[in-house]
RNA sequence: GGAGAGGUGUCCGAGCGGUUGAAGGAACCGGUCUUGAAAACCGGCAGGUGAAUAGCCUCGCGGGUUCGAAUCCCGCCCUCUCCGCCA
């Protein structure tokens, strides 16, 4: 959420970022026009409640009957008018609260101005990409004939997108999990968190999911519970609500999760294999920290992202989204992609984004400077740390062997009971 | 799911219709004292809105009664104890 002064002390730099991001910028005046509105009948209240209030007071010390009946019927009369203009009050705030959660976040100046995907920056990119004397094969017919995933039976169980790991598949998952935990723990600071998969809606209200982006959530209606699209939602949430110390931050939380997504705008798109389906497993790093601290720690983050890359050694390369790429809640995002030799495309594994405050105000996160001093908004971060499915793609596909075997990474065999690759029959060896 | 108890500021805890935004204590911060520390004493110490030391709002959440609600009524949520059920 940004902050409303913001928006009514200098609307045209508000416009401004909103038509960078490819927004329509008339929602700046609607939202000033609904806000005065609001502030009016605010203040109007308050002078009929501040009235309200010390004539109150005033009535038990009244001796005289008369008075006293007089009294009270007028401050009947005040109390009447105060619910006639709450409850109109209650409307134009509902509209406003409601508008201004559908305000996306401003992009950061350092961010590169361009109207699509098409204009984000490649900052890094690997060269040597893994070199084949035979065809590199997409992972579907790979871990097929391994047997190490059954398409046919996930969708017989659930239906389209989903499969089954199994024997070394899932093996293999399960030691990357591991592995990117450990890694984030031991050589990067985090620590791990093992949040709940379901969450209330002021949760992913909190992280900018809600209202805007419900039709891509499974909700259970009789709970009212929401499957988390990923860890961001209860780890960005474990500190709602409270006043952190500066001697705290940075908070580095690092959290493995499965994640659930309806994916019904994709549909129809990245059908084949595991590279979009409507649960994933993912390790996901997520910061808290102070204003002054954040463009440095986004990039310590990315990183932290980029380092399980490079230790898997899977060829990788790093784009800084431009202004129109930007998701609605980042100020500043990059993405890290992974080479996959089969499918030979770049395949997004993580996304690293600066929110600035504008999760902290929705999901009322702040931090104190200095003892005494007013709680201000802290910035937070996130990013994945990877997702798994698209790991085990690049893995699959770019340490794949002539004779359709897999040989698994080095730093990864430690998680693997020592076995360095995988064979037909779903089997480690 | 059933029965009972309870949810007050950073924490403990009083209040049970009228200067109570909230006694008292602890913690914390500043000061006096001390060679230093402890103790003792003095002062400060919720958040939001707001230009404000004004006003307004906030005692789990929502609604109601009242001139006036932390205090009364209704609904919901959560915690604890016991029972049931389960991993």
């Amino acid at each position: 959420m940004l902050d409303i002064r913001l928006i009514r002390e200098n609307p045209n730099l508000v416009k401004q970022g909103l038509s960078a991001l490819g927004e329509d910028p008339a929602m700046v005046d609607n939202l000033i026009s609904i806000d005065v509105k609001r502030r009016e009948l605010m203040t109007e209240i308050d002078v009929l409640r501040a009235e309200r209030n010390t004539v109150s007071k005033e009535i038990p010390r009244i001796k005289e009957p008369g008075e006293k009946k007089a009294k009270i019927a007028a401050m009947r009369e005040v109390g009447d008018k105060v619910s006639a203009l709450e409850a109109e009050l209650v409307s134009i705030a509902q509209s406003f609260d409601e508008q201004m959660l559908r305000v996306p976040n401003l992009p950061h100046p350092s961010v590169p101005i361009g109207k699509d995907d098409t204009e984000n920056v490649v900052t890094y990119q690997q060269q040597e990409l893994p070199q084949f004397d035979f065809e590199p094969k997409p992972h579907w017919e790979l871990a097929e004939k391994l047997g190490i995933i059954d398409f046919e039976r996930g969708v017989k169980i659930s239906g389209s997108r989903f499969y089954v790991l199994r024997g070394a598949g899932a093996a293999l998952q399960r030691a990357v999990i591991n592995f990117m935990l450990t890694l984030h723990t031991t050589q990067h600071g985090y620590t791990e968190l093992y949040p709940p998969y379901m969450v209330k809606q002021e949760a992913l209200v909190g992280t900018g999911n809600l209202p805007k982006f419900g039709d891509n959530l499974y909700h259970d209606a009789e709970e009212d519970l929401w499957w988390i699209p990923t860890a961001e939602v209860p780890v960005t949430n474990f500190h709602r609500d409270e006043i952190l110390d500066a001697s705290e931050l940075p908070v580095k939380y690092v959290a493995y999760t499965a994640c659930f997504r309806r994916e019904k705008m994709s549909a129809g798109r990245d059908v084949r294999g595991i590279k979009r389906g409507h649960q994933f497993d993912k390790v996901e790093m997520v910061k808290l920290v102070t204003p002054e601290t954040s463009v440095e720690e986004l990039d310590k983050l990315v990183n932290d992202a980029i380092d399980v890359a490079k230790v898997l050694g899977l060829p990788y390369r790093l784009l800084q989204m431009c202004t129109g790429d930007l998701s609605f809640t980042a100020a500043m995002k990059y993405d890290v992609e992974l080479w996959a030799a089969g499918c030979a495309e770049w395949l997004e594994v993580s996304s690293c984004s600066n929110f600035m405050d504008f999760q902290a105000r929705r999901a009322n996160i702040r931090y104190r400077a200095e003892a005494g001093a007013k709680p201000e908004y802290l910035h937070t971060l996130n990013g994945s740390g990877l997702a798994l499915p698209r790991v085990m793609i690049a893995i699959m596909e770019n340490y794949q062997q002539a004779d359709g075997s897999i040989l698994i990474p080095e730093s990864l065999r430690p998680f693997l009971g020592g076995f360095s690759r995988i064979v037909e029959g779903a089997k480690l060896e």
